[in-house]
DNA sequence: TAATTTTCCATTGACGCCCACGTTAACCCA
DNA sequence: TGGGTTAACGTGGGCGTCAATGGAAAATTA
């Protein structure tokens, strides 16, 4: 498995951690850990976009065209590289999260985390429920889009069959 | 970690001193620490544009571009060295700001450290906030860059109808 | 000597690190 | 196939270390 996949919610404690789900953190090692992730608010909805060494390259690979000391090269770094923040993982895969991020996307009590393939999401539970009955209905446009039935995404899930699959963390 | 990442905010005491973030260092020293970092205003923004080494270096190679005792090379001199100051460190990693920097960036009571990559920036906080909510207001751009904004995301969900996975709890 | 800067020391609060518990899912064997 | 066992994960909490900060002492300059 080397892509984020699949959705699951745990805590935030009474110290701000929250445990990353055991699968990314799987898929953060392979994808040349560290010693943490990378971590900004999402341009367009209340949620936080993480990733590992592989998100990060992708930020210095858009710099990487632009001239050296250039005015568009400082504002760009500015403002791909303001937002973000690099949240170091403990002993036990928890991090904790910074006040910034945790009011951008209303983080209270619990964290929906969704799997984006090479990066994934963090969601106020509420809010993510929200956001999916919404998406519900996309669905069916995409569906038809890509031909009926298929929900091809689903692949990755290694226990497929396995009566309902999902959250076998 | 041999980069400048992620963004920190630290006070300015009663004698101008601010501790420079500890991970910050730590690239610093890396870098081939020479007893200073080097530090100017920058050209396009209200704050401090700063570095070990190998910032230096860079601006080095720029200049080497330029045939010698060209108009251009003098003033691109001027810009680039005019306004350099090397700043000590001392025993315990804070550093003390000349007043012509301070004013340069409004800086006050407290400074907020932005990791860019090869070099950093220091700004006054509530400026830099400024700036990245501008920043975040550009953003088909940074849009574009991502990828974002598609929201294929929620389809991913595996577990399909079993409730809503994730949550056991 | 007065003023300013630099070095050294003390405090405190956050963060990383460790361990222990309960729960759940996977595994094994009858 | 079902029940018991085991391992893995999420969760909570305690503790030690280190970074950030404030202040005092020493040193340098005017």
């Amino acid at each position: 498995m080397d892509r984020f996949v699949s959705t699951f919610t745990n805590k935030i404690d009474v110290k701000g951690r929250v445990s990353i789900p055991a699968s990314f953190r799987a898929v953060l090692e392979r994808d040349g850990y560290a010693g943490g992730i990378y971590c900004y608010p999402s341009l367009d909805a209340p949620a936080l976009d993480c990733g590992g060494e592989r998100l990060a390259q992708k930020i210095d690979g858009l710099l990487a065209g632009l001239p050296d000391y250039s005015d568009e090269r400082d504002e760009l770094s500015v403002a791909l590289y303001g937002d973000v923040q690099v949240l170091s993982i403990d002993g036990d895969g928890r991090i904790v999260l910074p006040e910034g991020l945790r009011t951008h996307a209303g983080l209270d009590a619990a964290v929906t985390f969704v799997g984006l393939g090479d990066k994934f999401q963090m969601w106020e539970p509420a809010r993510f429920e929200q956001r999916r009955r919404d998406a519900r209905d996309k669905v069916q446009i995409t569906r038809k889009l890509f031909g009926a039935g298929k929900l091809p995404v689903i692949v990755g899930d290694s226990d497929g069959g396995s009566g309902d699959g999902g959250a076998r963390e």
